[in-house]
RNA sequence: GGGCGCUUAGCUCAGUUGGUUCAGAGCAUUUGGUUUACACCCAAAGGGUCGGGGGUUCGAAUCCCUCAGCGCCCACCA
């Protein structure tokens, strides 16, 4: 099989992934050894591969990639989120360009449209992930709204309420005019705006020329005023006590009331009292029981007690209403003002406030657990730790869960009403049982299924993603079967820390729910990808690469290396595509190392040189002093780090040093057991780096020997630590500061690389290695010398030691003195802050031996170098 | 408004309990090179008062105080 010449990745991507999948690499089945398990974060079933999806997904990969080589048993569970609101948007939003409006359409209809679009566009995203080489096990792939999850859900929903943890509230709630439902206070996202403070007077009732004035951003809700509020301890005010004001434009005559809440310095300090629409207003509105008037419909537009304004939308409302009151001359003065206005996560429309009946799920016992264990325990890491404090402040200031959804897209409520009062409902698992149920409950034997209906609203998608870790192995319905005995708890979860409460705290809480235990032991927090101006990548900004054509262009391998380069557990990604080249290139790298080593011919005749025996015994203990490094940072999750660590071992270690000394001379071969060495040295290598680029380790391991067919390098065997010399790896170094100094001393002279020359030692017996520097750096002899006359400046050092090079300078390319003064001047400068160290007391009686022994050759070792400086 | 974190070379970041000749890495830059693995290359070089100021200490990038800038989370005084 000939190699081409160029790193071509598109020309064997495709081919290995196959492979893969054709082996069942990626396979998993409970068995004997240990489990190795990370159920990834699912993405919208609707959504498309992101930088983030790439981010994210190759950290999981190389996790699990890892296991598998060092002998756990991987599982990776893949699946998609049916993500109830966004999903939900794009149906309604494609039905809109069809003509099609959602009103028109029965419940059952639009779950159909759904359904065809989910089978349609669903699951395009795990294409893409194989695109980048995520080793799934796909087999088990999942679907939040499959029926087995819905089940679990439904238990889940059942259990929950027979232990008294699930209510229906009538509450002020978030609500999303764009998506029609209400929202969590998780997905209420506060944004910095710039408004205004308008100033509008109120007459008081019965009194003809006065009046009292109040501030509010919102003068749209003054339809919905019931009172006005001011501070029982300010004394503006305290005439007013006990009148009543009239509101302007519907002239409703209300109370004025006094209240410790307001605080007198802010505005007027008169507060007009909107019980409907904040979430203040309507706690002063029970305390004081204050009508409730609702001004909005769910849409955002003005209902009938929006009087003239009804079906106008709320902010065209503001500015109608702004100009009627200055019509009326009761506009006082309008103030620049920036508040903080709520937004919806998924759809961006500005949160209204309001009162309605739902769902809740008390938190404050269940979340008890989940507080030990991240907090005290250590049973779950959060990675990176400072998350802790962001978790801690959610956890023990938890609040109620609002559960549904008024969507049609998600696991439906399961309660049943059969009667108009508060609590004629029954919850069941099916239709069937909540007939049976209500007639016990009724105690009407007679009841009709038409007087049975189901809750129209559909439960929060994060109540279904809760049970992920559990539901993937049907735990929740079938709680004792072997897979979630095997898999459950799982090792690591890879996710990004804006979903930090949304699922992973709440997967926390369920986890120990319904299986009374962690659901994983680490979460890895990724950063957010932003791009190079510091911004979050988003569709938006158009500023996000579009992630296949990355692969196209560098390969995915060279991708996933670009995203490693510079993502630190919990630190944003600046990301740039330099970084993917740079991963592109490294793999053109081991492309051509592969290419080098296949190229040369054996020679059985031929005995090793001490060269390549030496380099390959320094490749050896550099390769397991390494690898021990690279497995403290795996365990550490300093995966940027391994991987840098990896890249220079490949690239400086096995190619600069390791190749170019074993590289034969031109027409010679190479003898058989340096063949065989750096062979199975290059297989070693693949296999840390496979990790992080599994396609281009994968042709070059059956390229390197012929394998048999299911023999992937995927599921080769992690290279151990056999132990490593640290006196060799320090001689190497020191070698390559010889080696340096003589190839600076061809380039100081503008020596020709060839050029012949001799090297002398002129202080140590012991030459490290000398055959390889004689082979790197083309020179003739190589020995001690205790010769003291010298030219100075065919001198030079390493260390304390002086090296020699007899050769006639050119007096016009000698090198300036100034270097070698700059260098004098600076270690003088060492030694007097050294003398100055070792003469104080202070630092001789307090500090330990070792420190101050440490000092003395420091001391010794900067007056020799000043020494041999001045020599030359 | 509260809490947390960050600031080290042009860029992205390492830097363990304060003490190895500790100020580092990769990329970028500059210089030189290559008819025989790779210009997706090789060899080498330059570059930082460790955000500012103060303190503790024999000794501070590292600990404390303070100021400045940045980021994140939470809170929702209309």
């Amino acid at each position: 099989m000939s190699i081409s010449e160029k790193y071509n990745p598109k020309s064997f991507e495709d081919k290995w992934y196959k492979y893969w999948l054709d082996n069942k690499i990626f396979k998993s089945t409970p068995d004997k050894r240990k489990p190795y398990t990370i159920v990834i974060p699912p993405p919208n079933v609707t959504g498309v591969l992101h930088m983030g999806h790439m981010l994210n997904n190759t950290i999981q990969d190389i996790l699990i990639r890892r296991a598998r080589m060092r002998g756990y048993n991987a599982c990776w569970v893949p699946g998609t989120d049916h993500a109830s609101i966004a999903t939900e948007a794009k149906v309604v939003e494609k039905l809109k360009n069809d003509g099609i409006s959602k009103n028109s359409l029965t419940r059952d209809q639009f779950l159909e449209y759904a359904w065809k679009w989910t089978d349609e566009y669903g699951g395009v995203i795990l294409d893409q992930l194989k695109k980048i080489g995520c080793s799934c096990d796909w087999d088990r792939t999942k679907f939040t709204l499959d029926p087995l999850m819905s089940k679990s859900v439904v238990k889940v929903f059942i259990e929950l309420f027979k232990k008294g943890y699930i209510y229906r509230g009538y509450r002020m709630v978030n609500w999303d005019p764009k998506a029609q439902t209400t929202v969590s206070d998780e997905e209420v996202i506060y944004r910095e705006q710039k408004g205004k403070l308008f100033f509008i007077s109120y007459m008081i009732d019965g009194e003809k020329n006065e009046k009292i004035t109040v501030a509010t951003t919102r003068p749209e809700t003054i339809l919905g005023d019931t009172a006005i509020c001011i501070n029982p301890k300010d004394k503006r005010y305290k005439h007013l006590k006990g009148k009543e004001v009239i509101v302007p434009i519907v002239n409703r005559v209300v109370p004025i009331i006094m209240d410790e809440y307001v605080d007198p310095d802010f505005g007027t300090g008169c507060l007009k009292v909107t019980p409907s629409h904040d979430p203040n207003d309507k706690i002063i509105g029970e305390k004081y029981s204050l009508d409730f008037i609702d001004i909005f419909s769910s849409d955002g537009t003005l209902n009938q007690n929006g009087l003239h304004f009804k079906g106008k939308d709320r902010f065209e409302v503001r500015k109608l209403i702004i100009n009627e009151i200055k019509l009326i001359g009761q506009l006082v003065k309008i103030e620049d003002y920036i508040n903080n206005v709520g937004t919806s996560e998924r759809t961006n429309a500005i949160i209204e406030p309001r009162i309605s009946e739902q769902w809740f799920l008390s938190m404050k016992e269940l979340v008890k657990p989940a507080i030990n264990s991240v907090l005290k325990t250590n049973e779950i890491n959060l990675i990176p730790k400072k998350f802790n404090n962001t978790y801690r402040y959610w956890v023990e200031n938890i609040t109620d869960w609002n559960i549904s959804r008024q969507l049609w897209w998600g696991h439906r409520i399961p309660v049943y009403y059969y009667g108009e009062n508060k609590d004629d409902f029954v919850v069941a698992e099916s239709f069937k049982k909540a007939v049976e149920l209500a007639k016990v409950k009724t105690n009407n034997p007679n009841l009709k299924d038409s007087e049975i209906r189901q809750d129209e609203d559909v439960l929060d998608t994060w109540f279904s993603s809760w049970l992920w870790p559990i539901s993937v192995f049907d735990g929740i319905n079938n709680p004792d079967n072997d897979e979630i005995n095997y898999y459950y708890p799982t090792q690591d979860l890879v996710t990004g820390p804006d979903i930090l409460f949304f699922w992973v705290a709440r997967m926390i809480i369920s986890g120990y729910e319904f299986r009374g235990k962690n659901p994983f032991s680490n979460v890895y927090l990724t950063g957010l990808v932003r791009d190079q101006r510091g911004r979050k990548m988003s569709k938006q900004l158009g500023n996000s690469p579009d992630a296949l054509n990355l692969i196209q262009t560098y390969g995915a391998d060279g991708v996933r290396v670009g995203l490693m380069l510079s993502s630190a557990a919990g630190n944003d990604l600046l990301f740039n595509e330099n970084l993917c080249n740079q991963g592109k290139n490294f793999a053109n790298k081991i492309w051509n190392a592969f290419r080098l080593i296949d190229s040369w011919k054996l020679d059985v005749e031929l005995k090793q040189s001490p060269a390549s025996k030496d380099a390959l015994e320094i490749f050896n203990n550099k390769f397991n002093k390494t690898i021990e490094i690279i497995d403290r940072y795996f365990k550490n999750y300093r995966i940027s780090e391994a991987l840098m660590t990896a890249y220079k071992l490949t690239w400086d270690d096995f190619c600069s040093w390791l190749l170019e000394t074993l590289k034969p001379s031109y027409g010679s071969g190479i003898d058989k057991k340096s063949y065989d060495e750096v062979k199975s040295l290059l297989e070693k290598l693949l296999k840390i780096i496979h990790p992080f680029m599994p396609f281009i380790t994968e042709e070059l391991w059956h390229r390197n020997i012929k394998r048999k067919s299911h023999d992937s390098i995927g599921l080769s065997e992690w290279p151990k630590y056999q132990g490593h010399d640290d006196l060799v790896i320090n001689k190497y170094e020191k070698m390559k500061q010889i080696i340096s100094g003589v190839r600076n001393f061809r380039k100081d002279n503008k020596l020709k690389s060839k050029q012949p020359l001799n090297l002398f030692s002129l202080d140590s017996i012991n030459i490290p290695y000398p055959q390889i520097i004689s082979k790197l750096t083309y020179l003739d002899k190589i020995k001690h010398s205790k010769k003291q006359k010298f030219n100075q400046s065919n001198l030079f050092t390493v260390d304390v030691d002086r090296y020699y090079i007899p050769f006639k300078i050119d007096v016009n390319s000698k090198i300036d003195s100034k270097k070698y003064n700059e260098q004098l001047v600076h270690l003088e400068n060492f030694l007097i802050s050294i003398e100055k160290k070792l003469s104080n007391a202070n630092f001789i009686n307090s500090a330990p031996k070792n420190i101050i022994d440490l000092e003395k050759k420091k001391l010794k070792d900067t007056k020799d170098k000043i020494e041999i400086l001045k020599n030359k």
